[in-house]
DNA sequence: GTCGTGATGGCACGATGTGTCACATCGGCT
DNA sequence: AGCCGATGTGACACATCGTGCCATCACGAC
């Protein structure tokens, strides 16, 4: 966490300016409809200088959250192999939950486009299967074993992913997000005993 | 499940060629490497005639799956809303590994390819939402709370796939998904009891 | 055999994404 | 201050993607 040199605050700045239009653009006239051009002229640059910045026009939505999340869910997942490795995660993603469950608005709206567009959808899903593979990397590297590890991310994305959902379901009310963490939580528990306790 | 008309089963032979062959030519050379063009010169067809079969590049490659799956596992959902949510789609979810757990070979390819891909591994991911909403709906049709459906459909899907996971990483011998899906099943209450126990 | 319906192919077009070169701008250096 | 290398930016050309449009062809009904 050294503090950033001119150049990537450049960097990060046009990042910041390209995830915004395009935001608002993918919301003001859809997805489709919205070219490059148009995101690149709302944020001060040419065509070819957005492909610098960005992948695609997917990307572009993506640029700015890409950065953050992953930095603040692994500082957050307490060291020490002898808690539960589902545990462990879940307290990470409880932080994460306090830093993302903030301006609500804003993740309605982008709820909203990624819902109408399969594209930016699944551009969604793959950035959270990349968390979970950080997360499954980050519990082997303490020797929990690979299947167990593997597991526990999936468990762990999941509870993010109702909790998250349910939220915005909700409305986004700020802070509503880790109480939402804290009942899906609590609700594992008796799906899995049903699940044991059925034919005897 | 009536008989198909000659329609229906020329355009689903010409999906099946459209599948088999973008696999193969994304394995052989890559999928940045090869175009629509070529896609559909193997499968004998113009480029304009592909996008009538296929929604794009990507698409192609899941044009032969899609119609099964969800058949196959919408069907060996039991119904009655006596059972636990989970424990319905799970038994689901065993049908579907006999069915799917077939051609190893295949499965093994095409999860090369995924890897490689981000465009295609999102698109697998989308579709794999897809399943998880339809099978929340079939829960919430039989009267299961929206919450519960959804947390019980999102659990289904970890299970499912940490088992192929596992199943794709052993080599996909033919048989040994079924085996995979109930080890995993059977250390979901690990999991969840010591998450339960932490801390009093 | 003829006609109509639907599938196909060919053409043109806008949009996406990349390679390449030229210019500007910012930093350190004397 | 003035120079110079490095990096960022713009402009053009280009391949590919995906679609609208119309002409053509195959297949079934009569």
């Amino acid at each position: 966490m050294q503090r950033p040199t001119p150049r990537e605050r450049r960097q990060a700045a046009a990042r910041r300016a390209l995830a915004e239009q395009a935001l608002r653009l993918f919301a003001e006239r859809g997805y489709e409809a919205t070219t490059v051009a148009e995101i690149a002229d709302a944020a001060d640059m040419s065509p070819r200088t957005f492909f610098r910045h960005v992948r695609d026009k997917d990307d572009a939505m993506f640029a700015a959250d890409e950065d953050a999340f992953g930095e603040v869910l692994e500082a957050a997942v307490p060291a020490g192999a002898d808690a539960a490795p589902l545990a462990r995660l879940l307290h990470g993603v409880r932080a994460l939950a306090a830093s993302a469950g903030r301006d609500g608005d804003v993740k309605c709206a982008r709820e909203r486009v990624l819902e109408e567009n399969p594209a930016l959808r699944a551009r969604d899903l793959a950035q959270q299967l990349r968390w979970q593979q950080r997360a499954e990397e980050f519990l082997r590297a303490d020797g929990v074993p690979a299947g167990e590890a593997a597991l526990a991310a999936g468990l762990a994305l999941t509870v993010w992913r109702e909790a998250y959902r349910r939220w915005i379901a909700a409305g986004g009310d700020p802070g509503a997000l880790a109480g939402l963490l804290d009942d899906v939580t609590a609700e594992l528990p008796a799906h899995v005993r049903a699940l044991g306790a059925r034919r005897g």
